[in-house]
RNA sequence: GGAGCGAUGGCUGAGUUGGUCUAAGGCGCACGAUUGGAAAUCGUGUUCAGGCUAAUACCCUGACGAGAGUUCGAAUCUCUCUCGCUCCGCCA
């Protein structure tokens, strides 16, 4: 959410943003005559109340000198009322005005190329070269099945498309490379959090979610909860609604969890293997910062995303998402996208974004700069540190040998008590 | 699922025969005094949001878990909901 403030007194600013962004336009100027109507009636309401309260006093005054009160009663009961329908119309305007910035996506940061889709994202630079294989790779949805480590079938089955069963090796090594990641970034001073996978519904307004996105996430039939699309959703709402200290500051946590997302509108997009699933474990990097430490936060976290890939000698790239590719809730965001020989191309695996203050407001995430100074908004950052399941895939095709086993990557073979899958 | 109790500021904790209550006291914190310096002590101050505004000044409005109601007036009375605790039941 934007300050509301920030787009009174500057809507060209707003206006210029949402072009970038080549989103639907939101009409601004919509949006200030409603607000310039809500300021007057809330202006109207607050005179009115501020009568009421002075003649209230002033009966209880009366009242206890035994003096007639009658007459004061009546008007204020008429006032009352008055104030009671101008409530009401007022209620209305607020509610378009919330509904209006709530559904307004974040301004990009100035350092955002501009484009029009991810076809303009920019390549900021590369880890490891991919492999050259002496023979024809096989896609990991079909090394998978033949080693009998995935299982979509029987996924299918039991539950339906976009799922997938891990077996024996295969489960073992998704637990090997959770295992890793946590071990990596709760190594390097990321607290470790195992969060709720289903949270309520401010949660999900507070991180940006809803109300834009609900056809996206999954709700749990009966109750107000839904199921968290990352981790990001609980652990940035651990302080929703928290006044920090700044002496805290940088909090930074990890976390692993399952993620679950209805991938509405993507039908028939990445149809085989694991790349786009309704339920995926990732592990998950939170920042909340000073807003001024927030860019250099953003590096830092990206890097610290990258160390796990090169910690498996994985071959990536970093982008910068463009203005046309970039989240909603997002100023900045730096994809890692990871080699997929099955793909012919560098595919996404960990997404790290500077959200500025933009959760931080609607989740009312503050800090106090010094002690008694007013309250400032925090700025919240996040990055996937990084997807699980695109990992396994990744491991799976970069490290296939000729006979269809898989070498298991060095820095797990700890975890894994074996040197190869067949 | 059943019964009972509770939710107040950064924290703790009064206030519930409706009326100068944003709200005592304490802790914490800030500033000052004291001190060679510190502790201790003393004094003063210290909620947040919105509107107005050049203003983080003044003034006005709102907020005592959330929402609705009664009333001239609600932290206080009524209803609904959420969360927490205790006991019972069920259960990995």
């Amino acid at each position: 959410m934007l300050d509301i403030k920030r787009i009174r007194k500057n809507p060209q600013e707003l206006i210029d943003a949402m072009a970038k962004r080549r989103g639907k336009g939101v009409d601004v100027s919509a949006f200030l005559e409603i607000e310039e109507r809500r300021r007057k009636l809330m202006a109207e309401v607050e005179e009115k109340k501020a009568t009421r309260n002075s003649v209230s006093a002033d009966i209880a005054i009366k009242a206890k000198a035994k003096e007639d009160t009658e007459a004061l009663k009546a008007a204020m009961r008429s006032l009352g009322e008055e104030i009671k329908a101008l409530e009401t119309e007022l209620n209305a305007l607020q509610a378009e005005v919330d509904a209006f910035l709530y559904r307004i996506p974040n301004i990009p940061h100035e350092s955002v190329p501009e484009g029009s889709s991810d076809e303009d994202n920019v390549e900021l630079r590369r880890g490891g070269t991919p492999r050259a294989f002496a023979f024809t790779p096989k896609p990991h949805w079909e090394l998978g099945e033949a080693l009998d480590i995935l299982d979509f079938a029987r996924a299918g089955k039991i539950t339906g498309s976009r799922f997938c069963v891990l077996k024996g090796a295969g489960a073992k090594l998704n637990r090997a490379i959770i295992s890793y990641f946590l071990d990596v970034h709760a190594g390097r001073d990321y607290h470790e959090i195992a969060p709720p996978y289903m949270v309520n519904r401010a949660s999900m307004t507070g991180t940006g979610q809803l109300p834009k996105f609900a056809e996206d996430s999954f709700a749990v039939s009966g109750t107000d909860y839904f199921l968290i699309p990352t981790a990001e959703v609980p652990i940035t709402n651990l302080h929703r609604d928290e006044i920090l200290q700044a002496a805290e500051l940088p909090i930074r946590y990890c976390g692993y969890s399952a993620n679950f997302r209805s991938e509405a509108g993507s039908a028939g997009r990445d149809t085989r293997g694991l790349i786009r699933m309704h339920q995926f474990d990732k592990v998950e990097l939170v920042q909340y910062t000073k807003p001024e430490d927030s860019y250099a936060a953003l590096e830092q976290l990206t890097r610290d995303a990258e160390q796990v890939l090169q910690g498996l000698c994985l071959p990536y790239r970093v982008v910068t998402l463009s203005t046309g590719d970039l989240g909603f809730s997002a100023a900045k965001t730096y994809d890692l996208e990871v080699w997929m020989p099955s793909y012919g191309r560098y595919v996404e695996i960990s997404s790290c974004s500077n959200f500025e203050d933009f959760q931080a407001r609607r989740a009312q995430i503050r800090f106090r700069r010094t002690p008694g100074a007013k309250p400032e908004l925090v700025h919240t950052l996040n990055g996937s540190g990084v997807a699980v399941g695109r990992t396994l895939a990744a491991i799976i095709e970069n490290y296939q040998n000729a006979d269809g086993s898989i070498t298991v990557p060095e820095v797990l073979k700890p975890y894994m008590n074996m040197e190869r899958i067949q």
